[in-house]
DNA sequence: CCAATAAAGTAACGATTGATACTATATCAA
DNA sequence: TTGATATAGTATCAATCGTTACTTTATTGG
């Protein structure tokens, strides 16, 4: 399985190449990922607020705040006090964000052409499928405690990540 | 089609929570992962320079300086003028870093490990491949200039025929 | 051989990001 | 109620990162 010993180094690779291509792109309307990360969540979810955002974004507060400013400057999102909760700011794209977002799910799907270029259908049905499947997996992971420990199982076999046998990890040194 | 919609942001976070739980691991042992990635690199390429690591590693050549000067510090690489070009220096890993390479090989087949938890064999080798080839078109991508309009080919739902070089090899969905 | 140009490595500086802490408001327990 | 704790949002400062340009050495064209 030598194949796989860089996988970690070639799927950051594929992401760090997939990214720029799409931001080649979205640069030309001005628009960085995260902005684009932000206004496809909004899209969906009309009047949440910041940290719901920050959270289903995975960004930051604090980046998130900055990413807004920009935002709001740029008049494609607007920050109303929310009426029941005077701390929290509910957030709102405006009408000139609608072609703007259409023009982010186009050059999306031409980034994402060019990408899976020859790559059959059913090669694309199961990449996605176990794409997404490794994502549950990262995330149930996320509030495991880290193995050290390699519990050898033969070949490369896995340990389930639903083991919350918890051995402690050594403590980070700092 | 749905689903591939936000492909883009899905792989973005699968990379980035893969390299997170893999660095949580590397900074027990004080590394980062830009440094694992130079260390498993100069395995492979003993007396390479820094500009063709740098280049190898898609790392900036400045960055690539200030990681080897930390490194140089920790003693687990050696910089020694190039016999040849006095501009130039040549790169050793020590024999100090022989354990370090191991456990890092340790730490990524544990992160594989779990993160592939529950994923078949015959969908491992199909996601290996594919993203393989994803990387091969992206590369390629790199150096074309970057178009705006989508030309209306198949794109989205068949292979180009020029790139279909590939076994296609069948998924047994388990 | 001698400019002129390019390449290796790095220093210095400005921009970006992450961590900490602070303000205001909400919630909860007694 | 009221005091204690938690949460939303943000300012501030430190660390990190990318860019530009500089120094030294190679290479190349006349």
């Amino acid at each position: 399985m030598d194949r796989l010993r860089s996988f970690g180094f070639l799927l950051a690779e594929v992401s760090r190449r997939y990214v720029r291509r799409f931001e080649q792109r979205a640069q030309a309307i001005s628009l960085t990922l995260p902005t684009c990360k932000v206004m496809t969540i909004l899209e969906r979810h009309e009047s949440i607020n910041q940290s719901k955002l920050a959270e289903l974004a995975n960004i930051e507060p604090m980046a998130m705040v900055r990413i807004l400013d920009r935002m709001e400057a740029d008049g494609i999102v607007e920050r109303r006090p929310d009426p029941i909760d005077r701390r929290a700011r509910s957030l709102y794209l405006t009408p000139k964000s609608k072609p703007t977002l259409d023009e982010i799910w186009r050059l999306a799907a031409l980034t994402r052409a060019e990408t899976f270029s020859g790559i059959s259908q059913s090669e694309r049905d199961v990449f996605l499928d176990v794409l997404e499947r490794l994502e549950s997996n990262l995330r149930q992971l996320e509030d495991l405690p880290i193995e050290f420990l390699s519990e050898d199982h033969p070949g490369e076999a896995a340990p389930s990540p639903a083991n919350a046998k918890h051995r402690s990890a050594k403590p980070t040194t700092e």
